[in-house]
DNA sequence: AGAGTCCAATACTTCCTACCTATGCCACCC
DNA sequence: GGGTGGCATAGGTAGGAAGTATTGGACTCT
């Protein structure tokens, strides 16, 4: 039935919806007429149904199956392209070193999975990590000298991919002899001025941004005491007592520190695979094309056959 | 390069893979040992790389290239049969009616979004719509009596496959004159008390400790009150002073009433597309993997050539 | 109405290539 | 050393993809 069909076939069915006429498609593909006649007759025989309704004149028009089929002939033939140019730099060991930009407020076990999972599917390729600040991260993303980072959101670079991986709960980062230590929830009118330590806006005017919403949105207005570009930093000042912190529950925390949820906002931090729309990296596609199907946690070979369903858990965050 | 690679030559190299030797994959193919071994040479002469190593007694093993080819070639052979298969059925007027079940909590503009997109893609195929409550819909999609349905999240069965479509917030629904429509934001402890118009729990048991659970981490144990099966009842109940309730802000109020956020939390409600993982009509496979890949509000026709990408906006939820 | 045009389909030929059979070659094993 | 399992090579054949030449249908303009 559709055994018979080729890439030769999609090649000329997309020739022909581009220049709506056989004629023109023949010469673009530098065939006869004929052939290209007898190619997608004998195709519409063998899958049983027109692609084309010959309008003589005024040229030819797809069918609705025929649209259906031409959309998936012109994502098969750009994949074909794209998964032999990637297999051949992998041949060749010649895929380059991805450059990846991290920001040192991501999770780093993010890191790790992307590096384990990427090594896998591309077994010569390295990797190579700089970890810096948002603005500094995008800005090297737009000069091209990264090829893609794990960033918080949001990013609203209209020149960048974003793909999110990863939604982890907000927390309260205070000494563990805090009195509100005790309390197993924290109220946010309680902690909101006590809550002085901060991500350097300027390193991330986005996300800060997003800080500052979500702080209106329950009243509050904050007022910016201190700012730190790091999380050991943010770390250092809770313990020395400048205040208390708004920190990702997956960070590891040093001895003497301890966090606390808090009551009445579900505030979270959304980690996202970012890259230069227009990056020129080759194993880039591929990434994306995965990472937008099957999320950051299973890119990595599988048993043959199976098929990874998308997660429910991610659902209920 | 590429450009003359062959459905043929993927079915070749998957069932080489799979018979792990050229003879096997020949006998499976009908073909002679030696058409396999010509093709598969040419192919890797044409592409510039070996696709499999040839270790012998030992059987063949695919290159790191190769496997990469190997993925795809799968992915890619599987797409041709199904594409095939409903392009013949649409050809045919033959898709069957979809079945759609959907609660009435979900926000109705979904419905018409996702109807307009698929009779876009399948032009000749009917639609129908059955409203009634999750636990009903989930067990007319495990009974095959629907297809597929759209609905508030979270959903546990395992047997399901779930994509999420939309996230909104979740807003008090209140009488235009109560006091509190003065605020422009809600105290969660104020407004807590008063909130005793729900979605019955049977409905949709896991939506329901869903919810529970929203109010624990605010510390407020929610006390069930009344309880009903579908946003008009809500809005009557509301207007007849019951109590408050939460609803979809996207939900299109009868006069009388109002919303208003609340303050200090940030309920959403996510909506997502649902099918159970053995569904047998034959445009599912296809619906899912656009909706996947592009969501619900981009699934329609396009011009020529674009891609559209995710939009940033969603990542600010 | 008739000539001109645009374009797909048909008829027939040519030539390429995918496949076949037969055989060779290599590595491993009893 | 002979047997065996497996891929590669050699040479022939037939099917089919592409080419040339031509027909046929639909529209346009004089």
């Amino acid at each position: 039935m559709s055994d018979s069909v080729e890439f030769r076939h999609l090649e000329y069915l997309v020739a022909i919806d581009e220049g709506k006429n056989f004629t023109r498609a023949a010469e673009k593909l530098y065939r006869s007429q004929p052939a290209i006649s007898q190619q997608v007759r004998g195709l519409e025989g063998d899958i049983g149904f027109p692609i084309f309704v010959r309008r003589g004149r005024d040229g030819v028009e797809p069918t609705p199956a025929g649209e259906l089929v031409l959309g998936w002939a012109r994502t098969v033939l750009a994949e074909r392209r794209e998964i032999f140019a990637i297999a051949r730099a992998i041949h060749r060991g010649e895929v380059p070193t991805l450059r990846m930009g991290f920001s040192s407020f991501v999770n780093p076990a993010l890191l790790t999975t992307f590096r384990q999972s990427f090594s896998e599917l591309f077994p010569k390729c390295e990797v190579v990590f700089s970890g810096s600040d948002s603005a500094q991260i995008i800005q090297r993303l737009s000069a091209q000298t990264l090829d893609c980072a794990i960033l918080p959101c949001p990013i609203d670079s209209k020149a960048m991919d974003v793909i999110p991986v990863a939604n982890s709960q907000r927390v309260v980062c205070m000494r563990a002899d805090d009195p509100l230590a005790s309390q197993t929830h924290l109220d946010v009118h309680e902690i909101a001025p006590r809550i002085r330590v901060f991500r350097d806006p300027e390193l991330h005017p986005s996300a800060h941004a997003h800080l500052v919403h979500s702080f209106a949105e329950v009243g509050i207005p904050i007022s910016l005491a201190n700012s730190v570009a790091n999380p050991a930093d943010i770390q250092w000042m809770v313990k020395e007592n400048y205040g208390l912190a708004l920190v990702d529950e997956a960070l590891s925390l040093d001895s003497g520190l301890t966090t606390r949820p808090i009551a009445g906002v579900n505030w979270t931090a959304q980690t996202a695979f970012v890259a230069s729309k227009d990056s020129q990296h080759i194993a880039l596609p591929f990434i994306q094309k995965y990472l937008r199907q099957e999320g950051l946690t299973v890119l990595r070979k599988r048993p043959r056959g199976e098929r990874i369903r998308p997660r429910q858990l991610e659902l209920l965050a």
